[in-house]
RNA sequence: GGGCGGAUAGUUCAGCGGUAGAACGCUUGCCUUACAAGCAAGAAGUCGCAGGUUCGAAUCCUGUUUCGCCCA
């Protein structure tokens, strides 16, 4: 045998690459519908063309990858279905700002000249995340990318209009909707974020028609004022009863408008009496439709002041509440300025100012749809972890509204509305038509708005599958069983898959979705581009190696979904991690030939000593708790359980304790195929995990075609334990720590090799006796005796009842020993009079359960006995 | 205003009815032939506060303080 040569220090940048190839290469992530395994599918959330890798993408699509390989290697046919998202708004943008630069606009070149331009851009620029995320190790099936904009996914997304404009859910209307001035088109209210901003309260007052004095009314945007329609009061608001009905004359528009009484006034705000402006507030537009009022608009598309403005006309939002202000003050209307924090709604794309503003859009009709995704997720059917998100999920779906689909771009789907200029028929349809169904003329528009991107996103499961048709892929893969993604987008596109699930599929779109925690940094912020405090995954991955990136993602993520807080400490900390496997594997791979011993016969049990039990014992423990937590996609669990076997277990005891063995050819060949077993097994165990490492070392082992990543996922149920063998190796281990534990509290140097002398009962005894080539190399002693020489003196320690004495110098500080002994003995003490406490108590007796009883009665007894021994030290000292 | 989540060792977090756990950091001693990206030993917490339920509470209930998030 050749022992094979590992570098002492594992470098992932000299592997990583190749070992990526070598997938790619044997098409390792592809997967076909197999009716001879159950499928595992989990649908990638589609990065947008204009991304780059974040450090949500890298937990995100780490614990995916995890959970795909995990499933893979279990023996389900497993896919990942990687994508990409259009991303309309975002990827129109950056094209716009490209064009500027050259000096052109869309409008300039028009919308097939630029939207071709987009496809040029997205063919040269667009998708560099794909390539950043196969960095991350993501086993994604490739040759299965798809693209929202692809042409049977335009298909899909056209027939899902169809359908609901057919079945009624899709009306288009004159309605109040979030207007963003910036991107010049209308987006979805969930679209809006709110914050609480300073601003100023008006109060003005509007005299009356008839010159019988005048109303005050409290404003927030006194520029709205030219747009007012009404003034309104609570119909039960005793102070303005009598002026329903009165006409008030508009302050700088002179208009007239009515007094009205409406029951969304509040009582206690401003003055009580309020204006009323249908054309640019939402509650407003409700009021006016319940009382017929105008939708008079003052500010136009472009955030601009429009013609209805008068004197105002062209000015900024901004400008003419300023000089409005300045005119109703210069008119005497003006009654006060209070200073007032209420909430202004932004475009979540570009922070601009929404206006609200009455246009015509599509609206999907969401209270049936979310009705059923509300009940199927009642009834488990999706099940939403963790937990604490469901009521997020459900509270969403409870107070629905209508959804704004329409969207003023030309990068995206392309609503399929056709009217006829001849007879003006509406056609919905999927394919363009060409002449007019009823009146059979050519004269054909489509309408120019398109679909926001998430109506496409919502039928991602089963439109990236071939939907419409029934492909087998769709029948063998659909519903998918795991989404995995960030709780920012529940409403966007969580909960509104699940509603085109059911419409479409008549099933959901998977049987669970995982809710990961947020990226934050150091200090628990937020990571954005105006702190600078962003950590780059690429400059991560180049510093530590992509394992230690995902290994330190998996061993952060809790299954309460905490948020996250990433650090050079914690991924120098993985880092370490898999260099001590790597050198695990190193001290193996030398004085093993790992394929040859497992292609052997496995050694019977006599052949197999006391610590190859005991560690093949922990190896199934470690393989069954591992399992039961990937089970449940707890994968921080997951890798604190196999971190702790490798380390705690492997590296720390068995590997120490193999050198013994291995100098025995008589025990050697057990103990070579143990040593090959358990690192065979741990390096599947963490494959998942840090796969690029476990693949280097497999390719190490057995070169040629054999991955890892195919192979089979351990399974404790096939493992043989030796459960008494166990607890004696484990009753040796503790003794060993208790002799290191005596040298170190009385600072002997550690290369001094010392006598032992253990005095205890008959079977401890034997136990040591029979290990004690082991016990001695491991605990670094130079002989164990079990008789103590009345001559000598010895340094008195105790491991539970049992004496164990280290021989002493001369020089031996008898003082100190008294002070260690002395408050050793306090401590037993206490812990005796605690559990001595509650024994006596009857209400425990007669309350607790036996086994918790029994179990503190035994522990008191183990007690005593270490009390009575260590106060048999303390006399002897005296 | 409504809802949700956090508050446990110096730090970041597990645990969520049976005498407090991990990682990192810290202290002490070690270049022991896989690994100093390491080895051995150790110190460190009245589990935010106040009540209650229970034989027993970090864990369940109520209130409270405080930080954060979501929705209006």
């Amino acid at each position: 045998m050749t022992p094979i040569e590992l570098d002492p220090l594992y470098e992932a940048k000299k592997h990583e690459e190749q070992i990526y190839d070598l997938w790619l290469s044997q098409a390792a992530f592809h997967s076909e519908p197999n009716p001879d395994r159950t499928p595992f599918v989990v649908m990638m959330p589609p990065p947008n063309i204009t991304g780059y890798l974040h450090m949500g993408h890298a937990l995100n699509m780490t614990l995916q990858d995890i959970a795909v390989r995990y499933k893979r290697m279990k023996g389900f046919e497993a896919l990942w279905l990687p994508g990409m998202d259009h991303a309309g708004i975002a990827t129109q943008a950056v094209v716009e700002r490209q064009i500027k630069e050259q000096g052109l606009t869309k409008e300039g070149l028009g919308r097939d000249e630029f939207v071709r331009r987009i496809w040029e851009w997205k063919e040269k620029y667009g998708g560099i995340i794909l390539s950043q995320l196969k960095k991350l190790g993501v086993s994604a099936d490739w040759d299965r990318l798809r693209f929202t904009l692809d042409e049977p996914y335009e298909r899909a997304v056209k027939t899902a209009f169809v359908h609901y404009y057919e079945k009624g859910l899709l009306y288009k209307g004159q309605r109040i909707t979030n207007w963003c001035p910036h991107c010049h088109t209308a987006i979805s209210d969930i679209e809006v974020t709110y914050a609480n901003e300073k601003g100023h309260l008006w109060y003005v007052r509007y005299p009356f028609a008839d010159g019988s004095g005048f109303v005050t009314i409290a404003t927030t945007r006194p520029e709205t004022i030219l747009a007012d329609a009404a003034v309104a009061v609570n119909p039960t608001d005793p102070r303005y009863t009598n002026i329903v009905g009165k006409e008030v004359i508009v302050p700088a528009a002179n208009r007239t408008i009515p007094v009205i009484a409406d029951e969304a006034v509040l009582l206690d705000f401003g003055t009580g009496a309020l204006k009323i402006t249908p054309g640019h507030d939402p509650t407003d537009f409700e009021v006016g439709r319940r009382n017929n009022l105008s939708n008079m608009a003052v500010i136009g598309l472009d955030g601009l002041m429009n013609e209805n403005a008068l004197h105002y006309k062209d000015m900024t939002v901004t400008q003419a509440r300023e000089k409005i202000v300045t005119e109703i003050d210069a008119l005497g209307l003006l009654e006060k300025v209070d200073n007032y924090e209420h909430s202004v709604g932004h475009c979540s794309r570009c922070g601009s100012i929404i206006e609200p503003i009455v246009t015509d859009q599509w609206y999907l009709r969401m209270k049936d749809l979310a009705t059923r995704a509300l009940e199927t997720e009642r009834q488990g059917k999706v099940e939403v972890l963790p937990v604490k998100w469901r009521k997020v999920y459900e509270s969403w779906l409870e107070n629905i509204n209508d959804w704004c689909v329409s969207r003023q771009l030309w990068w995206g789907h392309r609503i399929p509305v056709y009217h006829c200029e001849d007879c003006g028929e509406v056609i919905v349809s999927v394919v363009d038509p060409h002449v007019c169904p009823k009146c059979g003329g050519s004269h054909i528009t489509q309408e120019n708005d398109v679909l926001d991107t998430w109506f496409s996103s919502a039928l991602w499961p089963f439109a990236t599958l071939g939907w419409p048709e029934q492909t087998a892929s769709l029948t063998y893969y659909y519903p998918t069983s795991l989404l995995i993604t960030g709780y920012d987008i529940i409403f966007f596109w969580v909960a509104r898959m699940v509603m085109s699930g059911l419409e479409f599929m008549n099933n959901v779109p998977f049987h669970t979705v995982f809710i990961t925690g947020l990226i934050r940094d150091e200090q628990g912020r937020k990571m954005s581009k105006s702190l600078k405090n962003q950590l780059d995954p690429l400059d991560l991955i180049s510093t530590y190696g992509t394992d230690a990136l995902r290994f330190t993602m998996a061993s952060l993520s809790t299954y309460g979904g905490q948020d996250i807080l990433p650090s050079d400490q914690k991924l120098l900390s993985s880092r370490n991690f898999i260099n001590k496997l790597w050198n695990a594997t190193r001290f193996v791979v030398a004085g093993v030939d790992v394929k040859e011993a497992l292609a052997g016969p496995r050694p019977s049990d006599d052949q197999l000593g006391l610590f190859d039990r005991w560690i093949l014992t922990r190896l199934a423990d470690a393989t069954r708790d591992v399992t039961a937590k990937m089970d449940i996609y707890d994968f921080g669990e997951a890798s604190h359980r196999v971190y702790e076997f490798v380390w705690g277990d492997f590296c720390d005891w068995y590997i120490e304790l193999s050198k013994i063995p291995l100098r025995d050819e008589a025990k050697a060949p057990a103990t070579r195929w143990v040593l090959a077993y358990v690192l065979e097994n741990t390096l599947r165990l963490l494959h998942p995990f840090i796969p690029f490492v476990t693949e280097t070392i497999t390719q190490q082992l057995y070169g040629g075609d054999h991955l890892i990543m195919t192979a089979a996922y351990p399974e404790a149920d096939g493992m043989v334990t030796y459960e008494g063998d166990a607890t004696q190796a484990d009753f040796l281990i503790g003794f060993i720590k208790a002799v290191r534990n005596l040298k170190a509290v009385f600072h002997l140097p550690p290369t001094e090799k010392q006598s032992v002398v253990a005095v205890g009962s008959e079977s401890d005894i034997a136990a040591i006796t029979a290990n004690a080539e082991a016990v001695k190399f491991v605990g670094r002693f130079a002989d164990i005796g079990t008789e103590l020489d009345p001559a000598q003196r010895y340094i008195k320690g105790a491991y539970g009842a049992m004496q164990v004495m280290l021989l002493a110098k001369s020089d031996f500080d008898y003082e100190g020993e008294l002070k260690v002994l002395g408050s050793k003995l306090e401590l037993l003490h206490a812990d005796i009079a605690k559990l001595e406490a509650r024994l006596s108590n009857q209400d425990f007796l007669a309350r607790a359960p036996a086994e918790v009883v029994d179990k503190d009665t035994q522990k008191l007894e183990d007690l005593k006995a270490e009390e009575r021994l260590v106060g048999a030290f303390l006399e002897g000292q005296a």
